[in-house]
DNA sequence: TAAAAATACTCCATAGGTATTTTAT
DNA sequence: ATAAAATACCTATGGAGTATTTTTA
């Protein structure tokens, strides 16, 4: 389990399609691909039901996104965070 | 940043030591020591004052220490979770 | 049959280890 | 001088890419 797992899989989850969502996220189809298979067999749940058009959400998926959006919003808040204090007493 | 570089960086503010750290987290002390300098780099902000003893927080590594703590058990809480809900009706 | 995801295989970037140097007191 | 962190250098693991196969409808 990675950040980058859990960026991967909130990309697939809004797109619906790993395609796109590898494109929105600058990489090819294949490693996205085995990102989410990673996150499921670390898991030991389907997050996804694959179908013609593409990756739908199973209930399981509904439930990792939110606790996946949560912490990459967190990360995101103490890194801001942790610059904004960046040590001025250091001259910076 | 990644996860383990949070767990490092946790390891080092509860130890107060890279070297115990490391122990702790079955590494060795150079790559340790990278994951700080590279969590500093990137948060633009030194994290410990290092000491003849070993590290000590300052006050913006107290700040990202709460983040740390939190993200880590978050987490691991969106693990636990979904793995209990994994998928029963496909026969688990 | 067609459009999508999954796999095989290769290559390179990065993470970790050993040995050494630098820093702080 | 000593005990700690930082750096140099090497190796190996893992992550991304291309080509291909499998799956779903």
């Amino acid at each position: 389990m990675s950040i980058t797992h859990l960026q991967s899989f909130v990309a697939v989850a809004e797109e619906r399609h790993v395609g796109r969502a590898a494109r929105r996220l600058h990489l090819t189809q294949p490693p996205l691909s085995r990102h989410i298979l990673a996150l499921e067999e670390e898991l030991g749940t389907r997050l996804f039901e694959r179908t013609r058009q593409g990756m739908r959400l199973l209930p399981a998926g509904e439930v990792f996104l939110h606790h996946a959006r949560r912490i990459l919003a967190e990360v995101d808040t103490a890194v801001v965070t942790v610059r904004g204090l960046a040590t001025r007493d250091a001259g910076g």
